[in-house]
DNA sequence: CTAAAGCCTCACATTGACGTGAGAGTCAAC
DNA sequence: GTTGACTCTCACGTCAATGTGAGGCTTTAG
């Protein structure tokens, strides 16, 4: 599929989809024209990718993971320890961030769920 | 105390401080000098502040809660129920997002906690 | 064959929360 | 009263993931 289907398929713009390319993230085959190709797992991928970014991984972590996921549950990190170790970084970094929000969210709760109105009840 | 305290008792840079004030979060009193002069209470309004920046609120939104934690649990929801109903979307995206890092996080599992070595594993 | 879509490559603009000096005044200690 | 640490106000720089044209091919529908 051209970059048009992909972009309406995944919900990323299509300036998104040429930015992951350019990061590596993505590697369409391309026309004797230029355009670029995508195949049916590249909705999955960018979906990945996408969950990923939400996550606050930067492309280029990103980058170092996907091909490990390519295959759809083919993992090889067992046999680089220094990616599992930075997966392991990301994993906690990934934790706390959740604690976080958790945290941030009893904030707004507390304004949300007791309205004590202390100017005449 | 002066900003230097603050910066040390809180973790935020002093421009960061700075930054704070410049978008209402912080309202310090002034030395003739011009020196910024904070009060106790300002390091739990500077810790909220962060949690609620790391939870991926803006600092206009964090303006509009922050009046309300003030006396460190007066609630004046109530009164403005506009108010209200952007910290309920905040609330939601909060959850949402931390949805998305869970997904996150079982994708980097996958990775960590099943390394299956194919190469010959 | 032609027009409307769709796609291409630059390349500068944007947003948010700061970082990083520059240049200058101020406070604490000796 | 002078050094040295601290603080002040600009104001431009940064980083990441896009947005947004500009100018120009390509493909598709009729």
């Amino acid at each position: 599929m051209k970059i048009g289907e992909l972009s309406r398929r995944t919900g990323a713009s299509i300036r998104a989809l040429r930015y992951y390319e350019e990061q590596g993230l993505l590697a369409p085959t391309r026309l004797p024209s230029g355009y670029r190709i995508y195949d049916e797992r590249s909705v999955a991928t960018v979906h990945r990718i996408r969950v990923l970014l939400s996550a606050g991984l930067g492309t280029s972590a990103i980058a170092e993971i996907l091909p490990n996921v390519y295959d759809d549950s083919v993992v090889l990190t067992g046999r680089c320890p220094e990616l599992h170790e930075g997966l392991a970084v990301e994993r906690a970094r990934i934790t706390k961030q959740i604690e976080d929000l958790e945290a941030a969210r009893d904030i707004l709760d507390s304004l949300i769920g007791r309205p004590l109105v202390i100017t005449g009840g």
